[in-house]
DNA sequence: TACACTTATTTAAACGGTTAACTTAGCGAA
DNA sequence: TTCGCTAAGTTAACCGTTTAAATAAGTGTA
């Protein structure tokens, strides 16, 4: 058991040629079920397990799968301290696991270190979450690997796409917020500059108000980063405008778990004094106080769906193209208050 | 820009053999400045991108290296929800990166399909995080590929460790609260049925109820499963036990925030009627209500250590083994108060 | 009895790198 | 002139698979 077998050793124990082992391992053509039992007997025995880069370098599939998340700015890895990401992450990594493929993984900006990672290692397909620089779309289309993009505005209809309906689901939220009596409504968001899921978020949250007749001004614009410590910040913010705000839709739960800490702090509290409402659902807002109330997306299926479109396409490339938008779900807890009438 | 040059390609073009280029590559011998040059020229107006696949193949370091995160219960995926988890990850990831290295990840349990992986993908070196079998170190370490642990109590002394003094902490913590006036000290953990970090824990714990005269009973001990849920059930269970339980030491953060919004439920006020004292530092227990006392252990640096070690031990298999003990430090925040005299 | 046709298996050439061993040219010393 | 040495580059084998093409043995047919 100490050095490693091949496919050659394997097939001289065996009595047969490396190919008659090679064929046995694939299926891919008739072994009599004599020498088959003989060969796999073999396998067995000395516990032979084939290299996938030799593998890899002959065939074409190589059974690895990138992920890239984001890394807004750099030295401050915006995965770190979102679950979101984990729990997409984890759910990617359960998911390829099972379907014998393997995860490599990049929390890096979707730079030109990125494009030869998936050379060099001539990855099988690639899933990219978030917004990236639109010129790196068309050099990723050349390398001409399956791609399925999540949570991506990419305007061109070259990868497969997985999300959540952004502007939606955001207007629901905040029509919730009109409808338990919120007139001054603020919105707490990430950055709005890039085309991405906040930017449509803003996009549903002025349309709800609009709707409902109620004016937008600039004074509810928090822009900030998503973290903590900047829900914590705004907060403070929100205070200090004095603009009569009784409600805020934080464009992310860890940004409306910085808010509650914020509003504590200040001694507001909340519900009675000011509403938040979040979204993506995190299961760490059934346990703040109070409980969130937030936009609950589907983050595993967000991550398995990823894996099933593309380890789909690795098999049938020119399959057609997929985008698929999946279902949310507000969750009502205790941090909203009916006011008013 | 189309076709994926190899490194023949890019010696036919520049009129030299495929074995020059690959000493411009590697530098492992003395070619001419002006031939280098010339190579050097190619490769930048093809992009030529070496294969890493094919690399690994005929050399040895395939410049991959995995990380195996445990994955307690089947289904319950730990890493999802406890950030501990993410920011270890992240950590290794980036300083992995920074070296050439990529990362392999599995949120899976130390089985034999992990140590196929090894083979099959011919590993340079591996991280290892947390608590597994002891069966399964015997068996890895036939590979004689180089393993960091992290946070593992493995008795063997075959591979690099990483950790905290698990013990000595939580014998801190303990005091701490002792010294607070505390005598009905609960503790709230994981399982201590396994030989890792929540038995040290409750060691230390136990340690120092012992030296200050404190009777330990196994009232106090609250032992289940680590996430936010099973910490809001303890408080329950802590509150129904009506031994008159003043202080919770929980052995993890997530655990604590759970504690918090146990609590909070049942109208009961923290630290007014119950002190809570957390271990791990996350960044998100400075937004809690109120924020969380605990024991700040170096995320972060537990992965750049491990990664740094492991990169040392591929490029010097037959390194001696490190076993480094990195410092803990509590942050005393607002979840603990003093009572009595 | 020779022929084509299957079926099971083998041969050998890729795949894209690395590297030990060899070649070749140029130079200086005996 | 011959010899050895060095520096720069080439040749070819090898890493562990896959797979198209070749082979060999067996079967049925005319």
């Amino acid at each position: 058991m100490k050095e490693r077998y091949t496919i050659r050793d394997v097939a001289a124990l065996a009595g047969v040629s490396n190919a008659t082992v090679s064929y046995v391992l694939s299926g891919k053509k008739k072994i009599s079920e004599e020498t088959r039992q003989r060969v796999l007997r073999v396998i067995e025995e000395v516990g032979f397990v084939p290299d996938l880069n030799a593998r890899g370098l002959s065939g074409k599939d190589t059974k690895l799968i990138g992920i890239v998340i984001p890394q807004t700015e750099p030295g401050s890895r915006l995965m770190f301290h979102n679950t979101f990401y984990s729990e997409l992450l984890g759910s990617i990594e359960f998911a390829t696991r099972r379907k014998g493929y393997h995860v490599l993984i990049s929390a890096t900006d979707m730079t030109q270190d990125y494009l030869n990672l998936i050379k060099e290692r001539n990855l099988a397909g690639v899933i990219i979450v978030g917004t990236y620089e639109s010129r790196f779309w068309a050099q990723l289309k050349e390398l001409e690997v399956p791609v399925v993009l999540v949570d991506s505005y990419c305007k061109n209809d070259w990868f497969h796409g997985i999300r959540i309906d952004d502007e939606y689901a955001c207007f629901c939220e905040t029509e919730y917020l009109i409808k338990k009596g919120h007139k001054r409504i603020a919105f707490a968001s990430g950055s709005l500059k890039e085309d991405g899921v906040m930017q449509k978020r803003f996009l549903g949250y002025r349309r709800a108000l609009e709707k409902n007749g109620i004016p937008y001004s600039d004074k509810l614009l928090f822009e900030n980063v998503v973290s903590y410590e900047s829900g914590a910040g705004t907060a403070k913010r929100i205070v200090e405008a004095e603009v009569g705000i009784t409600a805020v839709v934080a464009t992310a739960d860890i940004l409306a778990i910085g808010l509650l800490s914020g509003f504590y702090g200040l001694g507001i509290r909340v519900p009675e004094d000011i509403s938040v409402i979040g979204f993506d659902g995190l299961e760490e807002t059934k346990y703040t106080t109070p409980p969130l109330t937030t936009m609950k997306q589907p983050i595993s299926r967000k991550g398995e769906r990823a894996v099933d479109l593309l380890i789909e396409n690795i098999g049938n490339p020119g399959m057609e193209r997929v985008d698929e938008i999946l279902e949310v779900k507000l969750l009502e807890r205790g941090s909203v208050k009916k006011i008013g009438g």
